[in-house]
DNA sequence: GCTCTTGATGTAACCGGTTACATGATCTTA
DNA sequence: TAAGATCATGTAACCGGTTACATCAAGAGC
């Protein structure tokens, strides 16, 4: 039987090298004040019933769980993956576990699983970009770390690490001016998703300084929302130059779409994304987008929430900034009659 | 402060309301033996506390966790995300967390991480392609269900999930074989890893079935070993005419490293590769691959665990065998004449 | 009216660790 | 040799839940 036999307690141990169960914690804990030839017994007595402490017992009895819990948006693509990775490498490094929760679309399941981590984990970790964070901490156990990251305006008092999605998404757009761009469609994300937001936000702000005109549309995020702008644009005979998606998976959708269209990228319209998932660099023409650590985005937030319960009370939003990472997608026009025309293509 | 007050216990609702500890639990649990007056008044008195349960002392006396240990090797790239995303799936409709671990490539550092899952987990899915089970197991608790995903060949009696990474292989060769390739290179993963070890095996009973000659070169899974190969290929005015890399990663190094030496793929050279990761069908030319359904493993093995922590006796071995996806790299050579030709190129 | 059943509620033991405090042995020191 | 200090070890309370069992009140049946 696989659980036929139940796992030895420090009881049955204390039992069996015939000493206190206060003297095998010692031993096991590596306390000093234990006699050696005592010490050589318990550790032969561990040894021989395959004796592995109750993590859990022992987080309760210490108060103290050395799990952090990870609360994450859908789990879906890269983003998401090397997040986790950079937070897995810092937990490791600090000996901390990672107990895993996925916030759902719905509030009320989000609640829940923030709900169901007390007790079970030292600080929590929440990544919530679509749902009102004022809302979430409502009904939750107070006296529990937390740091926010990429979350909407709220008003916890609460450490938080946040993308500078304005200033990365308004470099993108200076970026495409610069280069001659002038009819840049805006491929935005969901409503009511942050960071879709205030891409926008970046890129309104740049499209009006360079007094241009803003065009928009909304997207999901994911590369359909992409490919079907680009089949849109074809078919309406579109004057855009440039598309700016906000994020990389919709920028690849749009080069996936005007290629089927026979429209030339960058010489037509440049395309440009916003992540730099590892994708942007592999696919051809390598495309131009805003590069953020992710796996140092997730580093960070567990070495903060680590300070924070260690007992440190760092309020602060850090602010990590994307770089622009110029590549294929908008070279400049090799036809220089091109520059500021806006050409018809069907 | 974020942690000034601590949480309150049961016995705080208990005395807030005027009633027993267990009358508290009762009602809590939703048990129906409970006058509503009571029931109401407990109610009350929890939310007014903001009382949160316990997990951890919860899961003490009930000697159940309803959360599940996760031990993956170092977590990289899609493969793994996928992965996590199935078993989240799964986990999340049972109403169960997951406990992530890295299991890094030090036998003892992972032992240790499963060993401090004990008392935290109601059971463990365990991924280790780089280590031997049999050592991982040996000073493991007994009586934690266990299902094993890939792993290297152990005598370990329990519940298991393979792929079949040699039947895989061979219908790739075969696939080779058939559209006129015969100088076929075999870029394989690292010596010891399981996976890699299997793909070599169809590897060579494909190209003995065939009659052929067996070429093969050791790469590392990541998209180096790939570019590598492909610039000592250019190099060396090879007469391969057909590369299968033993993941999707080196196929696409080896891609890059075509284009850049000026190969044509697929009129010199085939190229094939091994997991079908999204990127697959986004990279031109499209890549020819083995689909494994990875969300799909992942859900099944926390299915099958929790059969197995249900009380179901279940030790079988699992295969699943991946699918063949012909795509672009693979075409049959639009000139007939290279048919069983043995250029060399530059 | 009295006993028996039924059902709500409370008391206290238990899950498996940790540790404050008590105990008692050994060693100093006068 | 007696008093005091030091140190290893044991006893039992505690962490925060759950629940077997005891208790007691109300209603049923005679």
């Amino acid at each position: 039987m696989t659980n036929g036999m139940a796992n030895a307690t420090i009881r049955d141990v204390a039992r069996a090298a015939d000493v206190s169960v206060a003297s095998v914690s010692r031993v096991l804990n590596g306390h000093d004040n234990v006699r050696p030839e005592l010490r050589e017994r318990v550790h032969a007595a561990a040894t021989r019933l395959g004796y592995v402490p109750h993590a859990g017992a022992r987080s309760l009895s210490l108060a103290r769980s050395n799990a952090i819990g990870v609360v994450l948006p859908e789990l879906h693509g890269e983003f998401f993956s090397e997040l986790l990775r950079g937070m897995d490498r810092e937990a490791s490094a600090r000996g901390l576990q990672l107990l895993l929760s996925n916030m759902h679309a719905d509030p009320a399941r989000g609640v829940e699983a923030l709900r169901t981590m007390r007790g079970r984990v030292d600080g929590m970790v929440v990544m919530a970009p679509h749902i009102d964070p004022d809302q979430l901490f409502a009904h939750l156990p107070t006296g529990v770390p937390v740091v926010l990251v990429n979350c909407a305006p709220h008003h916890q008092p609460r450490p938080e690490l946040r993308l500078d999605n304005i200033a990365g998404a308004r470099a993108m757009v200076d970026h495409l001016v610069a280069t001659g761009r002038r009819r840049i469609l805006h491929l935005a994300g969901p409503v009511g998703n942050i960071d879709a937001e205030e891409r926008m936000d970046g890129y309104r702000a740049g499209i009006a300084a360079a007094g241009l005109e803003p065009l928009i549309e909304r997207g999901t995020f994911l590369e359909e929302s992409g490919v079907s702008v680009a089949e849109k644009m074809a078919r309406e005979g579109s004057d855009v130059d440039a598309v700016f998606a906000a994020n990389d998976m919709m920028a690849i959708g749009v080069l996936m779409g005007l290629r089927r269209a026979g429209v030339a990228v960058p010489d037509r319209v440049a395309v440009a994304g916003f992540d730099d998932i590892p994708l942007a660099r592999l696919i051809s023409p390598t495309l131009t987008t805003l590069r953020i650590d992710i796996a140092e985005l997730g580093e960070r937030a567990i070495a903060r929430l680590t300070d924070q319960i260690g007992g440190a009370d760092d309020r602060s939003i850090e602010l990590r900034a994307p770089t622009l990472i110029v590549r294929e997608t908008t070279s400049p026009r090799e036809d220089p009659e091109h520059r500021g025309t806006r050409g018809i293509y069907a």
